[in-house]
Formats: structure tokens, sequence, C-alpha cells
DNA sequence: GGTCTAGGTCACAATTCCAGACCGGAGATC
DNA sequence: GATCTCCGGTCTGGAATTGTGACCTAGACC
């Protein structure tokens, strides 16, 4: 994608804000991805997904199905089930979801190793 | 990369967990947008992503710079100009992040109706 | 009758975010 | 020589988000 200069990314950085506040987050990332191939039950996304609370996976969810991202089935049995599945919508976010996940999957050893390079300098300034 | 089999997706997800708070945050998205091309300076940051605080600004760049993918370089003016650029290891997310950013841009229009219908449904819900 | 289940909700604590004030130190201005 | 401005950044207080743990429904199991 190509950022005109003059006419302000600013104005279009705005406009995407919103969207990025909810496909940019943590928690949408990791649930469209676990979503990504079949549908899930509520606390099977919660044991997949893992560190996630309940509160979260609930609002995360009802964001992602309000965005029209996430369907949600409720089969009246009991307990009741209810199972989210990714939409046309959702799936065409899991492949620059996918790219993002497959890019912090390859990278997450050299993002630590310089955290800790950093850390190491910021604590020898510290010292010294 | 070491994987224990038992934990499965959970185990996984976790680890990318950090990466993702990192990297899968609006503000991080917009900045490495902006600085795609061309190094920039704060203030000029701070315009162009446009509704960031200053705060935020100074928060997210320290650490994508502790991540490793942004660079600080401070010339020693008065008043001092301090120069963000993309790493190596920042271009490559760069990748991934332009087709989320593109992605973002090409469906707000779906989402915000979206939403508007599933407001509606909820308001007619609550009146009836 | 008690307890387990799935899928939530609610209240409250902890954390994070933002707006706006303040800081440092050289140069220009008074 | 006192004050104002500039850039990059920190600090403060209040608002919004997030996490924690208790509770709810309604049938099944013991």
């Amino acid at each position: 994608m190509h950022m005109p200069a003059e006419h302000g990314v600013s104005s279009q950085c705005r406009r995407l804000s919103g969207v990025l506040t909810i496909v940019g987050d943590k928690w949408t990332v990791m649930i469209v991805m676990v979503l990504i191939g079949q549908g899930r039950r509520f606390n099977e996304l919660k044991r997949l997904i893992g560190g996630i609370s309940q509160q979260m996976l609930t609002r995360t969810l009802k964001a992602l199905e309000r965005d029209g991202m996430v369907s949600r089935t409720v089969h009246p049995t009991v307990p009741p089930q209810v199972e989210y599945a990714l939409t046309d919508l959702g799936r065409s976010l899991a492949e620059p979801l996918q790219a993002l996940g497959a890019w912090a999957n390859s990278h997450v050893e050299a993002i630590e190793l310089n955290r800790g390079a950093y850390d190491a300098r910021a604590d020898v300034k510290l010292a010294g």
C-alpha cells in the first residue's frame, strides 16, 4: 500500500484506527487463528488459546460477532452448546492474520534475543 | 523450533502472545506503517499518526526499540533531534502489517455496516 | 439433595490509556 | 540577566480496559 504524503496519512490512519483496534488486538488474532478451518465451542476456544479470561473471550467474541467476522450458533441442548465460526469476512481477515502470526512465530526468538540484550544494556546503565 | 506435542496450540499461542501484544497493537501497526520508506522524528510521527498521545508514542517506540524493530538515533543538537527508523527486523514486519492494514482499509465499510446492523438488532430487542 | 457441566454475567481490583502540565538547556528577545 | 521558545520526553490524575473470582440456569449423575 502506498502512502500519500501530502494529504495526511493522519486521516487515513484515524479511519483505520477503529478497525485496527479490533483486528489488531492480541486476542482477536489468536481467536481468528484458532477458528481457521473449523468452528469451535466456547470452552474449546478457551482451552486452545489458554491464558485468556472467560470475560475477555466473551467480550472479544461479541465484538467479532458485532463486526460480522464471527457467527454464533446456539444449540438448545442442556447444557447449551454455542458454536463460533468465521464468516466470509472473518475468513478474509484470516489471511493477513495468518501472515502476521507466521511472522511472529518465526521471529519470536530474534525478538526475545533483542529484548534480553536491551534489558542487559539498561541494567549496565543503571549499575554504572 | 521447540514444540512439545502435548501442549498443542495452547503453548504455541501463549508463546506468540507476548509477540502479538507488541506487533498486534494498534499503535505499533500505525507507527511501522508510517516508518516504511523513511526515518521520522518524534513530533513528525506524532503529527502523521494523529490521535496518539505523546506518552503512548514514547512508550510504543520504546517497546519497538527494545524488541529491535526500530532504531533510535539522537542528534546532539539543541534542541535535540531524535530519529526513528525501521531495522531489518522492523522492515520484515512491515510486510504482514501492510497486508493487515490493506485488509482493514478495504473492509472498513463492510465492518461499519455490520456493526450498525448488529446495534440496530440489539436496539429492537431492548425495545421489544 | 448436592454436585457437575457449558456458557455465560456481575462486581470489584489491577492495569493501561489519555490529556495536559512540567522539565532541561541553548538561543533569541527584552 | 530574566524570560520565552523549541524538541523530546516524564509525571500526574482521572477515565477506560482488562483480569479475577463468585454466581446463575437447568438437566444429568450419584
